[in-house]
DNA sequence: TTGTAAGCGTTATCAC
DNA sequence: GTGATAACGCTTACAA
């Protein structure tokens, strides 16, 4: 393979200048007009192409970030995995994608992975709570704050909450439920409960919860949601949902009980996420800003100002219909 | 960052050994007990980790595999992230991802770059025709048949379309169409019509089709189904769709047509797509093996046996029902 | 302005 | 079996 590759020898050979000419010429510096078109001619003629390693050896830069994830096959992971690499590709990085099943000794095996291949930076979706980080590699954490000097990105969470209950009030719901599952391990879409039951309160609106965390079988919901069928309905009139995913179950759930949504119960998720990637949503949701999210993370990553990063960014939602509002 | 990186040369000072030795050590190679042990040691303590920048610069061998998808937002693209991901952790070896846009030149610009960051192979679903491999890296093509020293890994995409047909009329179907929507481009996944028809006529059953480019509106199809309503229900009652997507499209616009499924029309899809990644399909479907394709791809490139590589391999699919059929 | 040469962290080839 | 030493392809002082 490296056989026929050129190098920037042979250039320097074909256009009869020096090794130290090439290079400038390859990186934009300022050089004898002639002397660059020699070089120019002599990379066409050629087909140069640097050597991003022996580059990043000498100088430290690999123009390479890595995203690590949970996995990308859920639409909300996906998204992010594709607008992070555009983001990246805008700038002329290319992406690592490391995925880790959310087990803490892989999320730290990955990062060492990326130690060894001297990325430029991190952008990770991470649980582990002690994550490790070595310093001098730059990271930016999504949807978790696990430590002061890690920059972290997070749509907002807690007015996402908020904008759900307010939704709900005006469509004339008075009673709202919450339905909860997800990881154990604090993050900041627990802030979604916080904003919704924030708004519920001030509001003076009845509010009621289920908390789960991963793993638990839906049974557990379906019996919150049978012990509140009454004979008229239901006795709850707005439910929102941590996710999307649990909305549309719920959705399921309330089908093969006869609760009619939007009818006798209204339902709001949280994500945004469109069958096939972009063919319409679940559900009513508070959708979030996943290209922009991406473009945050790179940005906090790459765009090195002198400014100080801020710890914790947070991007605005919106409120999107889907069907299971009455709007 | 690399400032406080350990090297081999400090390894060798605090295990007072030569550079060589802790090489060899690293790499398995055999040393002397005493050696290996104080090498180990030394690594432990500095917390060693090899730079594979200059490991690939030196061997050529950079244990990186290069992904080029057109995005990671599709399900089926997110499925083949997925498992290529995974599988190449398996061999330890880390996942470079490019996203295309299906644009041609984007997908050799890519091609490009993975030349540029050596990667030790590329695995591509592209579309480009044209697309111009630089000899010497390692190319594995999903779902394309682009140049015959290439090797192409797919699902056995005809034995789908007979599949499909054959279950079709095994349900009491007796007058079949297909559906497709896709790249004009040619690509195995054209063999579903092929293997469908065949079927067909091979059965004495009644076939009718309509192929579409990716881009054409709804309408289109709309029109097509609209013309073969009939007082009593429709006209077909065995629809294939090419894909998860345009089965999914179809149901809906069936159900706008008052026309029920799978009571007056039998649907079956291709792909084997599920909601949110992993919660139920979308319709009964002819699943494709996602993670044996990958595992497949990967094998391909890494596994070098002195075995002539098939220039095409095809993987079983499986009929998976899911609620648009009567079984 | 251009050419020269010293590394970057490895691996691999030799003498010892 | 072990330890110098020369590459690998590039960047970057520094000298011409």
């Amino acid at each position: 393979m490296k056989k026929n590759m050129p190098t920037m020898k042979d250039i320097a050979k074909e256009a009869g200048v020096a090794l130290g000419t090439v290079s400038k010429v390859i990186n934009g510096l300022p050089v004898g007009e002639s002397y660059r078109l020699r070089v120019e001619a002599a990379v066409k003629k050629l087909g140069y192409q640097v050597n991003q390693y022996a580059r990043g050896l000498r100088s430290d830069k690999t123009y390479t970030a890595a995203l690590i994830l949970p996995g990308v096959n859920h639409p909300y992971f996906a998204g992010l995995a594709q607008h992070v690499c555009e983001s990246l590709a805008r700038r002329q990085y290319r992406m690592l994608l490391y995925l880790t099943g959310s087990q803490p000794e892989v999320e730290q095996a990955c990062v060492h992975m990326v130690r060894q291949n001297k990325a430029d930076g991190i952008i990770g979706l991470t649980y582990n709570p002690e994550l490790e980080v070595p310093e001098g590699i730059p990271f930016v954490s999504i949807d978790r704050c696990f430590r002061p000097d890690i920059p972290c990105v997070s749509s907002d969470n807690y007015n996402g909450g908020r904008m759900a209950a307010e939704k709900l009030l005006e469509l004339g719901c008075t009673s709202l439920g919450f339905l909860r599952v997800g990881s154990p391990l604090p993050g900041e879409a627990d802030k979604r409960r916080d904003g919704f039951k924030a708004l519920c309160e001030s509001r003076g609106a009845a509010y009621e919860e289920l908390w789960l965390n991963d793993g638990t079988p839906l049974d557990v919901i379906s019996d919150f949601l049978q012990k509140r069928k009454t004979e008229a309905g239901f006795s709850l009139d707005g439910l929102f949902c941590c996710t999307d995913l649990l909305a549309w179950q719920v959705q399921n759930l309330l089908a093969q009980m006869d609760v009619d949504v939007p009818r006798d119960v209204q339902l709001i998720g949280f994500d945004g996420i469109q069958r096939f990637g972009d063919q319409g949503y679940y559900c009513s949701t508070i959708a979030q800003p996943i290209p922009q999210l991406a473009e945050a993370c790179v940005s906090l990553l790459l765009d090195k100002g002198d400014a100080m990063k801020p710890s914790l960014t947070c991007l605005p939602v919106r409120y999107q219909p889907g069907g299971t509002t009455r709007d």
